[in-house]
DNA sequence: TGTATCTTCGTGGGCGAACACGGAACATCA
DNA sequence: TGATGTTCCGTGTTCGCCCACGAAGATACA
């Protein structure tokens, strides 16, 4: 159906136009020194047929070098980024023999100045392409701009900033997710249950995606009309645990009707080691990500279900994208939204082993 | 990290050692004519460096033209097995630059000799590698019998037959798609419901998939002692839905209880037809896979959930692992446990658009 | 008409690996 | 000693594409 294109070299072009294969590769790649005739019987030649460049030999023959950086938080080693940063090396070494070399830029995710200070660095070094996770909207923005402005392309990565000029998105639709949680958490739950929401600020601010999902997770409760739930709003603290659960111990006193908890962050392990502490066996509890600690609490039936995504898988993609775009010139779509993941205590084991 | 491996070449290794280029390249690949004496010392510098070879250059000199065959049923064109074809597309066009050329076979599901007649055609193709999806047991053992007689590698997709020597299997487990999916049904159901298991069977027999995902359904009820509820079996017709609909009128008759029902194979949208006929909105309904027809019912609010995989995915592996081992030399996992995909209404949309 | 400048375009030498070919070195036998 | 056969190994060509170099042609000006 498709093989045709197969065999034509530019030499085959060369000849059916009539010219030189210099001349087809100066027209291909749109260089200059062509008369407007030569580059009419080439381009002529080329809407006929339908070309499509080897790229093994291209890339063979380019002794053109990318460099591309990547911007991401700090972080240990079971987190969050920790996948994402797996993502990134991969896609590295897929593409190492396009002379694709990707370096990588940490910056401390609750000190806006630290990004600061990578992405000026980041801008001095001229890479070809960059990649952000962008945790610090005015900073990012002010950085993106800057690329825009040196004409170095950027993708977003986790999360988007809608201004800005990038090539792709991939990342979950947050306020989507929070609405899958709240219909998993809140299905067939006894009348006048009390439910419980966790927050955690990170440095004053929640962050933009913890927000959508509470915003998508009010939504299925007002579109269902579940008015007779309670919600009880705790705030918890980020350095002392010890306060935390006496929060917890204090809402869930004896006489509270608490049937479920949810966290819009990644840190539900928190909450189920808690929970454990307290013997409440029979609170729903449902979080976000694949830290190690969930998936524990997970296959504990202490949490009942984690919604998920694939931030490594996010993050190879993310660079495959820019590959098409700047070395095969083909378009590729802008927002990715990845698909939400349910996983429950009998098909996490697949979900994990299983790997791109 | 590992970048050093980028720059040596053959030529490197040649002057390393102190041979040819040509002495090194039979060192490689084993071909002989070597005496002791160099072998000994090309060995010598391929053991302190690490040469990977340049994959490009490799398959743009290599005159070598792979042929691959895939034997999957025909089908309709919204089927679950198009999505399979899809998949094999897919790598066949990404897999052409490395001189694969990738042919389908079609045979009928519902006859085994059509098999068998496909079968003994592909042997006498000589192709350099073999795709099965093995319905038929018995023919499919024969088959790859010859296969391995031949030497010519082959891999399953779909489902799997463990005696036979294949390269790679992906699927799901269907035993464990099962247990989730009366996981999903069951919970909280009121005491004695009754719920309605289908079962239809494909030209007297049921499929091993069906079977085991069966297995895992009845497994989860023992496990969690759920005796009270009360499982109706009803076997539905290939044929005449008007005889399936007066089936189900007469199971869902006025004092019935039925508060839930599944089908193991990839068929609900029928279930979901007539139950959207006999008015009844309030079963709750989980079937597999995601034809177009079902998702429709799944959007609809007749159907509450679907067990997924992705079988494009799955195909496209195949290829690539084929590949990795025939082409690039590198060893493959063998038997690959795909994610159980668990969709609603809410996650369905991000899931189906995001493609790869 | 000769010289200088500019535009246009063909040729050739890579990139790294595969492989065919044939030459050199050595052994064997008449 | 010369003819013939074996074993071993270096060289050259090819894959399709990129790009530098410089030649040829066009144009302008003295």
């Amino acid at each position: 159906m498709k093989n045709q294109n197969t065999k034509i070299r530019i030499k085959d072009i060369a000849t059916l136009a009539g010219v030189s294969e210099g001349t087809v590769d100066r027209v291909l790649h749109n260089r200059g020194e062509v008369s407007e005739k030569s580059k009419a019987a080439v381009e002529k030649v080329l809407e006929e047929i339908n070309y499509s460049p080897n790229l093994l030999a291209r890339s063979l023959a380019s002794k053109k070098y990318y460099r591309f950086i990547c911007l991401i938080p700090a972080h240990q080693v079971a987190d969050y980024w920790e996948s994402v940063e797996k993502g990134f090396d991969s896609a590295a070494h897929d593409y190492l023999q396009y002379n694709i070399h990707l370096e990588k830029q940490y910056f401390n995710q609750f000190d806006a100045n630290s990004f600061v200070n990578v992405s000026s660095q980041t801008i001095q070094n001229k890479p070809d392409a960059v990649f952000i996770a962008p945790i610090f909207r005015d900073e990012t923005l002010n950085f993106t701009s800057e690329l825009t402005l040196r004409q170095i392309p950027f993708s977003f990565i986790d999360s988007m900033i809608e201004e800005a000029d990038f090539l792709t998105y991939y990342g979950q639709d947050s306020f989507q997710s929070g609405y899958v949680a709240a219909k998993l958490l809140l299905n067939s739950l006894p009348d006048n249950a009390q439910v419980v929401v966790i927050r955690t600020k990170r440095k004053g601010a929640e962050s933009n995606q913890t927000i959508a999902r509470k915003n998508g997770f009010m939504h299925f409760i007002s579109e269902n009309g579940l008015s007779n739930i309670e919600l009880l709003d705790i705030e918890m603290n980020d350095n002392d645990e010890n306060v935390n659960l006496e929060l917890l111990r204090e809402a869930f006193g004896l006489n509270s009707n608490i049937k479920a908890a949810i966290t819009f962050n990644s840190k539900v392990c928190r909450l189920a080691m808690h929970l454990k502490t307290l013997n409440r066996p029979d609170v729903r509890l449902i979080g976000y990500d694949l830290l190690e600690e969930n998936v524990k609490y997970l296959k504990n039936d202490v949490v009942s279900y984690l919604l998920a995504q694939r931030p490594d898988q996010q993050a190879y993609f993310t660079v495959r994208d820019m590959c098409t775009e700047l070395i095969f010139k083909q378009k590729v779509k802008k927002i990715n939204h990845v698909p939400i993941d349910i996983l429950m205590k009998e098909n996490i084991e697949d979900y994990m082993q299983f790997r791109e």
